[in-house]
DNA sequence: ACCCCATATTGGTCAGGCCAATGGAAAGCA
DNA sequence: TGCTTTCCATTGGCCTGACCAATATGGGGT
C-alpha cells in the first residue's frame, strides 16, 4: 500500500471506491465503458484484488456499474448525473402510456372492482365535481380516481406503474409545467368522462371501461397537444397531428 | 453451499445479501443489533469469509448496517418495503401487467418501428433460438427482443415502465425463483411465439401485433400457473383457475 | 469501585489457487 | 470468400489459509 498516509480512516475498499468514483465523474470511462480488470487495478492502487473486488461492489450496488462475469464492469450510471426517474420525459410521453396502460387497467378493474371499491370510485367522481368548482382546486381527487381503478385491478405489478406514471408528471419539468399550463387556461377534468368510466366499471364491461377511459385521456392528450400548439405555430401543427395518430391507430 | 439449488443465477454475494436483507425485514435482528460475526455466517450459509463480507459490504452501501472494525455489522436501519421495489410482487401480477402493457407497446411498435429496428428485433428471435439450443442457456435474448419493442414504441415512458417490470422479474424474490424453477423444468421461450410477433410488427399491423405478443405471454403465464400448480393441489387448482379467467376476460 | 493487563474475538487485507464465463482470433468447411 | 466452430487468453467468482489491527471481555490489583 503506497499512499497509507492518504487514507482517511476508512477501510481501504471504501478509499478505492471513492477514487474510482471520482473518476467516474472525471469521464475517465464513458457510460457503456469498460474499467481496467480486477487484477489490473490490483496492480495499479497497490492492493489486493479482493478489495479491488469489494470496491466494486460498492460501486455495482450503488447503480453506477454492472459486473459481466468473464467481461468486466461496465459503467451504467455516472455519478452526480440527475438521478431523478423520468427527468427528460414529456408530458406525452407520459399520458399517451397513461392511456394505453390505464386503458387496460380499467378493462381489467371492470371484472375484478367489489361493490366497496366502486362506491369508493363513485365518490371519488363527486370529489372532482367539486374541486372542479374551487378556484383554486388541485387533481387531488383526479389522482385518487385513477389509482382507485388501478388498485382494483389487484395486481400491485400494474398500480405500481400506474402510480409511478403518475408520479412522473411531478417529476418531468416540462410535463409539470405544461399541465400547470393547461390548468392556468382552465382545463378541468371533464366530469362525463370520468361518470362514463364509472358507468361501465359498474356495468362489469371491460371493453367500454378500456374505452371510455381511453376516450378520457384521449381528451386530457388532446388538451395538452392544445396548450403546446400556442408555443409554435407551423411547426408544432404538423408535430401534433402526427402525435394524434400515433394513439388512434392503437387505440382505435 | 447449502442450498444450491435455490440460488437464482446469481452471484453468491447478491443471493446471500438478499438473505441477509430478508431476515433483517423479519426483525431477527433489532435496529442497534448487532449481526453474527463474519466467521458464524460464514459457517451458517456455507460461504467463505469474504463471501460474507462482500454480502455485509452491499449491505452498509445501502445504508442497512454499519461496519465497526473489531466489532461487529450493526443494523442502523431496517429495509423498508419501499427500498425494494418489487419486493413482494408475485410472478402472476409482474407477467399479467407485462402481458397488457406489452401487448399496447407491440401495437404502438407495429405503426412506429424503423426498418433498422425491425431488422434488430429479427437478429433478436435468431439470437433467442441459439440461446435455446444452448442447455445452460439464459434469457438475455429474450429479454433484449422485449426491450427492443418498447423501445421501438420511440416513447420513453412505455419503455422504462416495461424495463422496470423485467427488472421486477429479479428483484422480487417469489417471481425470480418461479421463474428458476420453470427454466429448470426445461420451459424456454417458444420460437414460433417471438415469429408471430415479429411477423406482425414487420406487416405493421397493430392489432396482430397487440394479439401475437399477448398470446406469448398468456403462454408465459401459463407456463408460469403450471410453475405453481404443482405446489399444492386443490386450492391451487382453483386458484389459477380463477387467474386464468382474469386475463382471458380483458386480453379477449 | 476503578484501572490495568492479558486474552479472545472481531473485522481487514493479503497471497495463492482453481474454476466458470466471455470474447477474440485462428482454423476448418462449404 | 464467407460463415461456423474451436481454441485459448483474459476476465470475474469463490475458496483456503495466514497474519495483523481494533475491540470486547474477564480477571487481578489497588
Amino acid at each position: 500500500m503506497q499512499d497509507k498516509s492518504a487514507r482517511v480512516n476508512d477501510r481501504l475498499y471504501q478509499d478505492l471506491a471513492r477514487k474510482l468514483i471520482v473518476e467516474l465523474k472525471e469521464g475517465k470511462y464513458p457510460v457503456g465503458g469498460r474499467l481496467p480488470a480486477e487484477r489490473e487495478l490490483a496492480q495499479q492502487y497497490d492492493v489486493s484484488r479482493p478489495t479491488v473486488r469489494e470496491a466494486i461492489i460498492a460501486l455495482e450496488v450503488q447503480g453506477f456499474v454492472e459486473v459481466r462475469v468473464g467481461s468486466g464492469a461496465y459503467v451504467i450510471q455516472l455519478p452526480g448525473k440527475a438521478d431523478i426517474p423520468g427527468f427528460d420525459l414529456s408530458a406525452f410521453e407520459i399520458t399517451e402510456a397513461r392511456l394505453l396502460f390505464e386503458g387496460d387497467a380499467a378493462a381489467l378493474a371492470a371484472t375484478q372492482a367489489t361493490d366497496e371499491e366502486l362506491a369508493e370510485i363513485a365518490g371519488l367522481v363527486d370529489e372532482i365535481a367539486r374541486e372542479n368548482r374551487d378556484p383554486k382546486g388541485q387533481e387531488k381527487a383526479d389522482r385518487a380516481f385513477h389509482l382507485a381503478i388501478a388498485r382494483a385491478t389487484r395486481n400491485s405489478a400494474i398500480f405500481e406503474a400506474i402510480e409511478r406514471l403518475w408520479d412522473l408528471r411531478n417529476t418531468s419539468p416540462e410535463a409539470a409545467l405544461l399541465h400547470e399550463k393547461a390548468r392556468t387556461a382552465n382545463v378541468k377534468p371533464v366530469l362525463e368522462e370520468h361518470t362514463a368510466v364509472l358507468r361501465a366499471l359498474e356495468a362489469r364491461d371491460p371493453a367500454a371501461a378500456r374505452d371510455a377511459m381511453r376516450a378520457h385521456l384521449a381528451a386530457v392528450l388532446d388538451s395538452l397537444l392544445f396548450a403546446t400548439e400556442d408555443k409554435a405555430v407551423e411547426r408544432a401543427r404538423d408535430a401534433t397531428r402526427a402525435k394524434r395518430a400515433r394513439y388512434r391507430a392503437v387505440a382505435g
